[in-house]
Parts: C-alpha cells; structure tokens; sequence
DNA sequence: GTGAAAGCGCTAACAA
DNA sequence: TTGTTAGCGCTTTCAC
C-alpha cells in the first residue's frame, strides 16, 4: 500500500561513494579485485542508500535468476490435501535456499493453465524446472520441454515412448510393493489383497506390478483400482469385502486410502491385524500413526527425494564437460524404501 | 540439461516480419493499433520463431512483475503438514492466476532466511508479497515493510503498537469460539474446557479470547495451553483429565488438537459424546470428518480467505486516487465463521 | 586496480 | 498507423 519509494540505482551509490559504476557492482558481487578502502567506502554507501541489485537487469545480462520453478500439474482437488507434496516441497526448499536459489511455485489448476507455465518457463524467470506430472497423458512435460530449461521430474514420467531421456527422481515403488506383500505373505496371510491407486499414474501401476511378482496371477482377483484417497480407500475395501468376505490381508496402495480401509474393516466388525492385516505405503506420519490400529506402511523418504530433485537439477549445468562422456549421467534416481512395522500388520 | 538454445529476440521477429520492433511489441501486447494485415504477419513470424518475451528486459523498463511473493514465516515442522497453508495458497493461486500473475512462494525456515527473503522482494521481482508471520516476536514483517512493497497479511499481526497500519485478512476467530462454547453450553455441559494453541500466535490468543467471554472466570481453570498439533492435543487432554477428571465438554482450539484429544478420550474409555462433548477448530475436512466421532467444529473458509488476500493485493494500486479518501481502505477484513454439527458434540 | 563505454531485450515517447 | 530513438539498471570487455 505504501507508494513505491523508488529505489536507489549503482549510479546512485557510486555517486555516494566517489568511484565508477563498474567498482560498485565488483564490490556488489564479492569485491574482488578492488582494494580495501574503496570497498569499505562502497559499503558504506550502499548501506546509507539501502541500495539492493535490481534483479532484472542484472538477469538481463547475465542469463541467470538463481531461482527455480516448481509446478505442480494436478487439476484434481487434492493437490496439498495429501501432505506428499508438501514433502516434498520442503526438501527442495531446503536445498534450494542452500545454493541461494529462490523457489517459484507454479500451480496448474487445469489445461488453461499450461500455456500460461509454459510461457512463464521460457519467458526466463528461472535457470530450471522441477515438474510434478502425475499422468500418463499430461501435455505439460511436451510443453516444458519446449521451454527449453534443464528439467527434472519428480516421480518416474510413464510416456510410451522410452526415447526421451528426462532426469527424473522417484522411489522404489515396486520393490517396496513386494517388500509389503512378502511381509502380508510371511504372516500367514494367503487371500492378500490389493487397493490400487489411479493407474494412469506410474507410481501406481509399479506398486500392482509390485504385487503381481510376488502374487502371481493369483493375486488378480483380489485387486480392487481405487484413487488415492481415504474415500476411494474406503469405498475399495466395501466391494472387496463384499466379493470376497474371506479376505486377510490387504495391501493398499497408500496410506490414506489405507486409513479409508481400516474405517470400514471396523465398521464391518473385523478386527485388525488379527482378521484382516493391513499395509500402506508412504508412512506419511500424520496419516499412519494416528490411524487405529497404527498402520504398518512402506516408508518412502519423501523429503529426501526433493533435496535429490533439487540438486540434480542445480548441477545439471556443470556437466557441460565433456559430451561423450555424457551417459554418466543418470537420468533417473531411484530411491529405496523400507517397511516399517506398526500394530496393523 | 538441454543446452540453452539462444532464444529468438524481439529484433530477429521484426526482422522476420519486415516491421519494426516497435510495432511487434505492438503486436506482442495485445495488438492495439497495429492494422490487420501487420498484425497477422507478425504473429507468424512469432510463431515460426518460437518467440517468447523476455521478462527480465520487460520488466527493467515497465517496473511491472506480474508476480506476487508468498511469504510463509514457519521455522516449525509443521508448515505444510497442516492443510491450513494449503488451502490459502489455492485461494490464492487461483485469484492470482485469474489475474495473470505469479504465485513466488518464499519458505523461511528460520532466521537465517530472513535477510535472504527481504533482499528478494526489495530486488525487483515482484509487485507484492502475501505474508503469513505467524509469532508475535516475529522480525520479518518489519523487513518486509523495510522493502517498501505492497503487503497484505494473513491473519491478524499480533504487534503491540497498533499504530502500523496493515492490511490483513483474517477470519473471526473470537466470535467463532464464542459460538464453540455456547453450544456445549447450549447441550447442557457445564465443566466446559478448552485446549488452547500457541498464545503467540492472535489466532490462538482470539479463540481463548472468545471461550472467556462466555465461560467467564469460571472457565480459567479448565483452561490448558497446547500447540495446535495432534500430539499436543493429546498431552493437554491427559494433562486435563488428571487435573479435572469430572470434565464434561473439549473445545478445541483446532481440528487437529481435538482428534488427538478423541483418541486420548476413547483409550481412557469415556464416550464421545456421551461423556465428554468435544468441538473443534477449522473444519478441515481430512481431519473433521474422518475422526471417530466425525468432529463437530467452527468453520472457516480458509480458501476463500487466501482469495481475498491475493485481491485486496492486486486491488491495491488502484486505491491510490485520493489520499484524504484513505480511510475507505480496509485495513482488516474478517471473515466470519459457522458452526459445523456432526457427531461429536 | 579502476573507469569508460557498450549493450542485454524490451517499452514508450515522439516523429513521421 | 508505423518507425525511430532513448533509455530501464546492470555487467563486462577493454583501455588506462
């Protein structure tokens, strides 16, 4: 609300302090190569005028921002309802503010909105994208890729075509799958289900491929596709129960749909581990440890993927060096998760 | 990773097109004045080269970002765990996107960034920030107001000198617990408690406020301070319980510290609502409605308010015409709050 | 080590 | 209506 002071300019201070223009902006970036009176006398000015770079002339010459978009394409509502994202955001702050990169965050609400990231993203605001795109046939990644910035995705892109190579980060999904049906398996269990999430999203369908390598096809009637959320979880559980009541453990793709499930197993009168054992996937730990029972769940390291994220995408540009050797760099990171063991299973 | 592919200037489109660069700025923004036939060949030449404007050159000379910071002071964990943030920021994201601008989300995450997030917004990027300061103590929002740029805040800045005149948006968190208390009076309870948050924060400090405008002294000592988590709403609960194990009804400063408060009241085996009625704060949905009970609580729009907040910002500017006219300017806007019924209380 | 001068890509008077 | 021109505030050769 206050009327913009104008600020003050490098002419300004360099007035003030008696030197050239050039001087102050050497002292401005690390004062190297000027001796140490005038740089404490460009200090001085600089701190009586309150003087601070313009940020866009400064880009105007060099071709950096030191800032680095993030989008987020989900036109669906749960964007933040589910605390992933959130995670995920603070590990790439995090390392983002480590390096004294500035984090911009782009939403997409839906398909009008592409155009306006895609111009944004070559419109140079930043040096680099990370780009959360969940389903198989979002337009958005074409689009960024048309900007053409240094990308890194979060989570494994699931295009057709293997051709492209993009950076990308994600967990283990379908060893952590296994890791959860063995665990079901290895208690006894032996009608195991499973709640899937959207299939259309990479990290769902390597959680049921999880499942099919240790079930076989046996497993297959037992998988119910459900959504992701803790209404979907509930609504999965409800027709698995009433196809098959004689079911004794469930794997649900995560754990919000897995809390979903535990509502109804009460409702229904089964208790839990002892009926029916349940496992998730994510211990997100607002979700699983407040659960009842508390939920067994395969722990991926949410936070850690954004750091990852954040630093490939930050060294990208220092592996200019020599161009053959340029398989050494890895285009996809893969994190591994673990189980961790609460009362539900 | 792609090496950056020099993007085609205004210069390499005029000269494409056989015009100037004047009348492809013309063109560029929005086309006013230019003739048909110009326009049309133009916007080929655009199209053909992939021309994108460059912001940094734009804004050097228009003084104009067309983005908005989001500044979120939380040096705590618990910044995006709760959906509080989340929710603003879709208010927020939508309005701005609505009006063609950015959303740059700045994370402090402890005092060091303090500097780094003032240097941002004084440098040039935006055309005003959206300020979530949470603490009383808080030395942010001084650093923001150094930067002389536009700010609205969100929530009610707990400054003792009330001499400042900001912009905020908040909802009405005293009259909202006003109607908490009443109707667990209303229900016939009369040792009526209340979990506060964190007192630093007017939010909290309102919602105390407001259950001792209808409890009076009687109230103080059901009174127990918390913190707005789950974990800490159980801790105040079993506190409460030992201390008053006649309690017949919970108010709750929010939805989050009431489902930790039922979980605490089911495992010592009192009846909700039977027992003990219990109302909560927020009516965030992931938390209200899957608690067992479902949560009785106030509501407030929480997205709504983060619409608000982005158009009061944007409206700012406008607001310049008279300076006499200046007390018609909202200074704060509260939103009101409703009682949600379910089961609970 | 320091300053002078050019120019990054764009918009906005001003002329034509 | 269109083109010409002068900067916006900064970094960066290049002389000195």
């Amino acid at each position: 609300m206050t009327e913009a002071a104008p600020r003050p300019t490098l002419e300004a201070v360099a007035a003030l302090a008696g030197v050239s223009r050039a001087t102050v902006s050497r002292v401005v970036n690390g004062g190297n190569g000027v001796r140490e009176p005038l740089v404490e006398r460009v200090r001085r000015a600089v701190e009586e005028l309150g003087y601070v770079p313009n940020q866009a002339a400064r880009s105007l010459v060099t071709k950096r921002h030191d800032a680095v978009a993030v989008v987020i394409a989900e036109p669906e509502t749960r964007v933040f309802a589910d605390p992933f994202f959130a995670l995920q955001l603070r590990g790439i702050s995090k390392e983002l503010t480590a390096h004294d990169n500035q984090l911009v965050l782009l939403l997409t609400e839906g398909r009008d909105d592409h155009t306006r990231v895609a111009r944004y993203l070559a419109g140079g605001h930043v040096d680099g994208a990370l780009v959360f795109s969940l389903h198989l046939d979002d337009p958005l990644p074409g689009l960024i890729q048309g900007a053409g910035i240094p990308t890194v995705f979060g989570g494994r892109p699931g295009w057709s075509d293997g051709t492209r190579d993009v950076v990308y980060v994600d967990s283990d999904n379908r060893q952590g799958a296994r890791e959860a049906v063995r665990h079901l398996a290895g208690l006894g269990r032996t009608r195991i289900a499973h709640l899937t999430g959207p299939l259309d999203q990479t990290s769902a369908a390597d959680r049921l491929q999880g499942f099919r390598d240790v079930m076989g096809d046996a497993g297959t009637p037992l998988v119910v596709e459900s959504d992701f959320t803790p209404g979907g979880g509930e609504r999965a559980m409800r027709e698995l129960l009433d196809r098959r009541p004689d079911v004794d453990a469930v794997f649900a793709a995560n754990d919000l749909m897995a809390s979903g499930a535990l509502r109804v197993l009460r409702e229904r009168g089964r208790r839990v581990p002892e009926d029916v054992a349940v496992v998730g996937f994510d211990d997100m730990l607002p979700v699983a440890e407040q659960t009842d029972p508390p939920l067994t769940t395969v722990r991926q390291d949410i936070e850690e993927m954004g750091r990852i994220m954040a630093r490939l995408l930050l060294r990208g540009p220092d592996r200019r060096a020599g161009d053959d050797a340029r398989d050494e760099a890895p285009s996809g990171v893969v994190l591994p998760t673990t189980l961790v063991r609460r009362a539900s299973a």
